[in-house]
RNA sequence: CGAGAUGUGGCGCAGUCUGGUGAGCGCGCCGGUCUGGGGGACCGGAGGCCGCGGGUUCAAAUCCCGCCAUCUCGACCA
């Protein structure tokens, strides 16, 4: 209701495109922005609660799917596909399952114009329906472990969505696996765990706190829930991964036997782990900035933008033809990650679009390419290409004149740099924001109104103890650390009973 | 699901209180000329069942009722 139609825009003068909130003003409505202009992806205004994921948001998802799916198979992992729609009598042979989903199911009751004698659930996730066919393909410990992983759509009935966090339809990978002995279960769940935080670290640029869910923080109907938590620009903490010990729960509900080595019968051990799409809005919180999106190169669609310069017509000829030497040589280039099973080669568009050249360098800014070439009759004279790179600091200075042979020989490495740099800038906000706390004054004050952090406290282990920090805080324990993930375990006393604490739990606000 | 806000061309909004003048503005978009190393200027254009459905009225973007969606906050969750 501002009377001044003019205010928004003074702002940002006669900006091309929408404009993005800065983070400092309002971080939920720059994380909308940021998917807006960087078109990554709309709400789907005509279904309640999902979104339209556009094409350069689903390059993204592409590029994580492929690199995830090379790690999967790489552990031995096979792919399968289960059916979207599961009995709902599946759905309630697991207490806690049940429990734990029952809310956010949708339910299929007529199909055909009548009414189905059984009605079918949406998949939440698909550990019943997976646990019923183990139990048909499980006989003997010869047929384990039985490891398959399954890309597919799910859907939960959430009450408050965000785009990308946390949709009614979400895109993710779900792993089931099941194994001989509680032992081999563990390791499968240690092990995937490990390969989440990897991909995370190695591939996203994302640092990551690896741990134990508490147990009311674990998934339903599992013994534990190991996850990945990441720590988001405003300190709040995205769980980015999670893989749980299914124990013997699901076997037992779906009845999954297998005659043993020593000619017993005994339940199968289960595990069951997953990311979700979810993972690009961690993405976009861990590395964006007040331009828009930036991209790590091992994620980025397209890796460099080559913007013609020129103002005669011999110019922009000369120009598009050193712009298309320059592309055909930087797209030769393998990017491919060390020892990775699939080849990368180095995406480049050359936006020659009659439009002013600083309309462009906003426009590829928003959309997070990491390398800008600027070519123009100067550079062509010198043999050189003017490169700038999608960093923080941004706008304006920062531009490298580079001869182009040795800008093409460089390119792999100039990446690589970007990516580890960010990471390392990741890292580094992560651990300036990072916090012991042992008074509960102290703890309020780093909570307060929307703040969050990550705290490192004492916890007396209890599950009291855990909801009256959420009530009065709304931070919640986001994990108990692994080993080397958190600070040594030193026993103390809880911050907010004073009983007495074995280690100290990752504490934060969770998106 | 509870509270609040919002819904008008692709994006951002004004207009709504107090019903009636051709539904406007900035940016983007299309055509043209000059331009071109960080959002250029000028000229000429296109584009709207004013979220949806009812109602009141001679007349509704505007008032009333219902619904839907989005955003923020809360309870629930990847």
């Amino acid at each position: 209701m501002a009377k001044k139609p003019s205010d928004d825009q003074e702002q940002d003068g006669g900006k091309i495109g929408g404009k993005i909130a800065t983070r400092a003003d309002d971080y939920p409505q720059w994380y909308q922005d940021v998917i807006r202009e960087a078109e990554l992806a709309e709400p789907a205004k005509v279904v309640k609660g999902c979104m339209v994921i556009k094409p350069h948001g689903y390059a993204i998802w592409e590029k994580i799917q492929r690199d995830l799916d090379a790690r999967f198979k790489a552990t031995g992992h096979r792919n399968a596909y289960f059916p979207v729609l599961i009995p709902q009598s599946f759905i309630t042979k697991e207490a806690e399952h049940v429990e734990g989903f029952a809310p956010e199911l949708a339910v299929v009751t007529h199909a055909g114009g009548e009414q189905l004698e059984e009605p079918y659930v949406v998949r939440p996730t698909s550990e019943t329906i997976i646990g019923y066919y183990f139990g048909k393909w499980i006989s003997s410990y010869r047929d384990l472990p039985l490891l398959v992983n399954q890309w597919a759509n799910v859907m939960r009935w959430e009450k408050r969505t965000r785009m990308f966090l946390r949709t009614t339809e979400f895109l993710w990978q779900e792993g089931h696996t099941a194994h001989a002995s509680h032992e081999d279960a563990k390791d499968e769940v240690e092990r995937m765990l490990n390969v989440y935080g990897d991909f995370a670290e190695q591939v996203m640029a994302m640092p990551v706190i690896r741990g134990i869910k508490t147990d009311s923080e674990k998934f339903a109907g599992a013994l534990t829930s190991m996850c990945i938590e990441a720590m988001m620009q405003d300190g709040k903490a995205l769980q980015a991964g999670t893989s749980h010990d299914l124990g013997q729960n699901f076997g037992r509900a779906f009845d999954v036997k297998f005659q043993t080595e020593g000619g017993g019968l005994d339940y199968v051990w289960q595990t069951s782990w997953g990311v979700s799409t979810r993972l690009v809005g961690g993405l976009i919180m861990t590395h964006s900035d007040d331009a828009g999106l930036v991209l790590p190169p091992r994620l980025a669609p397209i890796h460099a933008v080559i913007v013609p310069i020129y103002r005669k017509e011999e110019e922009h000829a000369a120009v598009m033809e050193a712009a298309e030497r320059i592309k055909a040589a930087l797209s030769e280039i393998d990017i491919s990650p060390p020892r990775s099973r699939y080849r990368d080669f180095v995406e480049v568009v050359i936006d020659d679009r009659p439009l002013r050249p600083g309309a462009k360098f906003y426009e590829w800014e928003r959309r997070g390419v990491p390398v800008r070439i600027e070519l123009g009759p100067k550079d062509l004279a010198k043999g050189q290409v003017c490169v700038k790179m999608r960093v923080d600091s941004a706008a304006g200075s920062g531009k490298e004149f580079i001869p182009e042979a040795d800008f093409i020989a460089g390119f792999r490495a100039r990446l690589d740099t970007f990516q580890s740099e960010l990471l390392r800038l990741a890292r580094a906000r992560m651990h300036a924001r990072m916090v012991t706390i042992d008074t509960w004054d102290e703890f309020l004050a780093a909570f307060s109104g929307e703040q969050s952090t990550f705290a490192w406290c004492h916890w007396d282990g209890t599950r009291e103890t855990e909801a009256a920090i959420k009530e009065k805080t709304k931070a919640t324990i986001r994990c108990i650390p692994l080993p080397g993930q958190g600070p040594d375990p030193e026993p103390g006393t809880c911050v907010f009973s004073g009983k007495p604490s074995r280690q100290r739990v990752l504490i934060a606000k969770a998106y």
